[in-house]
DNA sequence: ATGCGACCTCAACCAAGCTTGAGGTCAAGA
DNA sequence: TCTTGACCTCAAGCTTGGTTGAGGTCGCAT
């Protein structure tokens, strides 16, 4: 079987058929159609699909993973150089995720481990703030997150 | 300064004062206020928005924070035993994130790096569904969400 | 040829998580 | 006293990431 059918992809993804549609609209994925109109997805499909899920989970946009999959060739499966190359990319967004997450999680554990109620000087509580001296808050989130 | 006001918890907190005043509606914090109907915040209220920064950050929902915050005392400053045993919790729930982000990353990796674009085989780009078999998909990282 | 499940489009709706705006009050300095 | 910036409430609007439903077609088996 070369090619998939909406209701075939939604099984082996996990993703719903409604969100498939979604997705295409979104420019995030493409199908062929059959002569009856009815999609028919190249296995590529399914990586793309994995992507965006992973995505998700690290809280990344769908606008950003549209950005990312707009570096692959748009009417051809991508050749597995192609593939590497985004994802040594992906990987440096998740190896920074995690990275933030386990500062975190030491921060979290350290703030309490200490009893430092007194929040003001708490790095968790109050990142990058410095008792207001800086003036709006931590964006550093944020620029990961739109990553250009 | 033992009290905080809006601003002030705002400018350190790094969170937007329309959010303060929606976490206090959805129940997430909580203020006193001035004869003038003002609020004031205790100090604590930077340690409550850094762990919805937290979780936000990990894909939790406001609602499970509240849940969780529920099981502090409402109307004083909770212990820090208290926290610790929240804090615990959290915990826990982040080094389970972190971890399903260490074996996303691991999986993409491999997938790549093996070249497996049949996709029909890739743990990742099918987490759990061998070939169709289960039927619909994966849910392991919903139930994290959902924690209880 | 007819029934059935899987598929199609399009528009409406939903929930979370906020922001924005209107219309008004508070509090402190010149 | 007056002005200015910070604050108040409430309702409406926005974005993201979808789902749901109506109304219709496809395509395969009987």
């Amino acid at each position: 079987m070369q090619e998939l059918t909406v209701g075939e992809a939604a099984r082996r993804s996990g993703v719903a058929i409604s969100a498939l549609h979604f997705y295409e609209k979104k420019g995030l994925i493409s199908s062929l159609r059959t002569p009856g109109n009815q999609r028919r997805y190249a296995r590529d499909v399914l990586r793309r699909l994995a992507v965006i899920r992973v995505a998700q989970r690290v809280g990344i946009p769908l606008e950003a993973v549209r950005r990312a999959f707009a570096t692959l060739p748009q009417e051809r499966t991508p050749t597995r150089a192609e593939w590497a190359r985004m994802s040594a990319l992906w990987r440096e967004e998740l190896d920074t995720r995690i990275a933030q997450l386990n500062l975190l999680r030491h921060q979290l554990t350290e703030c309490i481990g200490c009893g430092c109620l007194s929040l003001q000087r708490c790095r968790l509580a109050n990142p990058g703030d410095v008792l207001g001296e800086s003036g709006d808050g931590p964006r550093a989130w944020d620029e990961v997150n739109s990553h250009e």
